[in-house]
RNA sequence: GCGCCCGUAGCUCAGGUGGAUAGAGCGCUGGCCUCCGAAGCCAGAGGCCGCAGGUUCAAAUCCUGCCGGGCGUACCA
């Protein structure tokens, strides 16, 4: 196994270091992937040596590469303060392929965090309006780190907080009654969460107009124009009428509740349809409306202990200068409850569920100082545990023209961008199979070319998500985020599917990946297409403790680009099925296969599927 | 004002804890389908890594200042 190959020469070098410079104390060595081909397989900095050692790091590379004789080993050469290993080439193809191909030990996979739980959070919609390009993004990152950190051992559960009561529903029903009385997604042949958007955007509008007349009934009368905000507030009768919706809501109003529960009813149709044509689930759904008291109690009971304070004017408010982080108010003087009030009400619930070690928030990066305040108070309130907690924090979407604004509508929709990307990649599917020179089985009917495009359509939205470094925000731009060609989830998914074509030929043969062996295959590869192929699989471990450590799916899409791309350049001016003899043809197979798995389980990673034919 | 984040090729971005000639995609120019699927491959042009100092044997990477952008700084959600 490669894994046991590459301890056997850190083991090796452990013993040429105390040989060459007696007993002296040394520092983990690492061996990493050469950059290049032409320098080896195996690099070892000697930086940290050089520091232990006081040589210089040139030095040390010579001394050790003179000195380090493996049968594993083809050669050894120090460049500059770098000591670069060339495996025996059979050894290093045939540990590469048993690992890659191993039915029982998954390459790459690893069992580091076995027995540890973490929750993560991730999606978390209000029930106002349809999931737009942010929650994909949001979603996308939040599946794609929960699959990482399973790659690693955890136990991971995947939570959704929804959203489902507030001010925001309230604008939505308001609107319902007066625009829309009566009416339902089916009588509107509209998704659920698509006709709440509607009656949302038609609050919006309706208020936008109010204000409009107010500005200029003040101008007429000569009043302060900077004041239309404030007097609306107090003088529309729609914000009255979606105040009091609240207030009946929080009262239990029987004719709200059932309003309340049909309009949200309609939205977890359409999100549950949209979850589900983006492949993913949770393993937990919170409920705002379940648990938004439980957060209250908390407080009332830490202001027992104490541990709050209330203020002169009745507020509740908890001291956070110890942290930085000032005076937060938990409850209103009016005794109700605020946002983080349910977020403190939601994090005990989790640990009371759950337990878990850690527990992660994929939240956006404007609310990074929100996060930390919550954090504090729940550490200040006394929960330990809270020192498990980390944010995920993303940078926005923006789009070309601008940020995301909800409530103006200009928003892409999630659904509406599947629907385009799936056409997009539909008519690709055709316009392939009509071409010739391809391996389809029998005649595909349309409902085949649809599976085929979803999963080509899904491959390129979530790569399209995830290539960029979630840190920063990322503008989104519609020709690129439905591309095909270049570094894009396709091109992962086309090389995939390349391979299955070639194992699937090779199998009508007679031929198996697993005769590689015994046709002498591994003596047989060797080239510096074929040698930079395995250079790469084999970074592939620690491409996903990378990954799964600094909670990266960009790294995972980066490696996957680079493995698809050497192997594309390999096939393409080294053919498999007719390669020279038996033997090459057996070894390529092998590489072939073994660069499939790798290629299907870090899709995987990302979320995406690995498609049989596209 | 204060806090956090960002500024790398025309455009969009990679460049784990400083280290081997600064990379990729798109776009542009020019090649490759009697040859395992051209959603592919090859070649070329294109960069004072925002600016100025500093630390170091070594800085795109660390520190300071400045310039330019983003997001926060609620008894909103």
């Amino acid at each position: 196994m490669i894994e046991a190959l590459k301890q056997e020469i850190i083991r090796a070098l452990h013993e040429v270091i105390l040989e060459t410079y007696g007993d002296v104390p040394v520092p983990r060595l690492s061996l990493e992937p050469a950059p290049r081909v032409e320098l080896g397989d195996l690099s070892l900095g000697t930086f940290p040596l050089a520091k232990v050692l006081r040589r210089a790091p040139a030095r040390i590379a010579a001394d050790l590469a003179g000195r380090l004789k493996l049968d594993c080993v083809e050669e050894v050469k120090a460049t500059g303060p770098y000591l670069n290993i060339r495996l025996h080439g059979p050894t290093l193809f045939k540990s590469l392929v048993a690992s890659a191909l191993h039915p029982d030990r998954p390459y790459g996979l690893s069992d580091a965090h076995r027995g540890q739980r973490v929750l993560v959070e991730f999606s978390s919609p209000n029930t106002n309006k349809p999931l737009h390009i942010g929650h994909v993004r949001n979603i996308v990152l939040g599946w794609s780190i929960c699959r990482l950190l399973e790659a690693v051992g955890y136990d991971v559960i995947k939570a959704c907080l929804v959203n489902d009561r507030g001010i925001h529903i309230c604008k939505s029903m308001t609107a319902y009654r007066h625009f829309f009385p009566g009416q339902t997604p089916e009588s509107r042949g509209q998704k659920g969460d698509h006709f709440v958007g509607d009656c949302y955007l038609a609050y919006g509008k309706a208020l936008a107009a109010e204000r409009d007349a107010l500005a200029a009934r003040l101008e007429q009368e000569g009043a302060d124009p900077a004041t239309v905000d404030e007097r609306l507030e107090s003088e529309s009768a729609l914000v009255r009428e979606t105040r009091d919706m609240l207030r009946r809501w929080e009262a239990g109003d029987p004719e709200t509740r059932e309003l309340w529960r049909t309009m949200n009813g309609w939205v977890y149709a359409g999100f549950d349809e949209t979850y589900r044509r983006l492949g993913i689930r949770f393993d937990k759904t919170y409920h705002e409306s379940e648990i938004y008291q439980r957060g209250r109690e908390i407080v009332l009971d830490a202001l027992e202990k104490g541990r709050v304070e209330r203020d002169g004017d009745g507020s509740v408010f908890i001291d956070l200068s110890h942290a930085g982080l000032g005076h937060k108010v938990l409850l209103r003087s009016d005794g109700t409850s605020l946002y983080i009030t349910q977020d403190i009400g939601l994090a005990v619930q989790k640990w009371e569920d759950f337990s878990p070690d850690r527990s992660i928030y994929v939240i956006g990066n404007e609310q990074n100082h929100q996060m930390k305040v919550l954090f504090a108070t729940l550490k200040t309130l006394g929960f330990a545990w809270a020192d498990g907690l980390e944010h995920f924090s993303y940078g926005m979407v923006f789009l070309p023209d601008g940020i995301i604004k909800t409530r103006e509508g200009n928003v892409v929709d999630a659904d509406d961008l599947m629907d385009e990307m799936f056409t997009k990649a539909r008519e690709k599917a055709i316009e392939t199979l009509a071409g010739d020179a391809n391996d389809w089985a029998g005649t595909p009917g349309d409902t085949e070319i649809e599976r085929r495009a979803h999963i080509v359509a899904l491959g390129a939205i979530k790569h399209y998500m995830l290539k960029y470094n979630p840190k920063k925000e990322f503008t989104f731009f519609p020709e690129e985020s439905i591309r095909l060609t270049g570094d894009t989830g396709p091109y992962v998914q086309y090389t995939h599917a390349r391979i299955r074509s070639i194992l699937r030929k090779a199998e009508a043969e007679g031929l198996s990946p697993d005769q590689a062996e015994a046709e002498g295959g591994y003596e047989a590869l060797g080239n510096d297409d074929e040698r930079e192929v395995a250079r790469i699989l084999l970074a592939f471990p620690a491409a996903v403790e990378g990954a799964a450590r600094s909670l990266s799916p960009s790294m995972m899409a980066k490696y996957l680009t680079e493995l698809a791309s050497a192997f594309n350049r390999f096939y393409h001016d080294h053919s498999v099925l007719h390669a020279d003899t038996r033997a090459q043809k057996a070894g390529r197979l092998a590489l072939s296969a073994a660069t499939r798995t790798v290629l299907e389980r870090g899709l995987d990673l990302l979320g995406i599927e690995a498609p049989e034919v596209m």
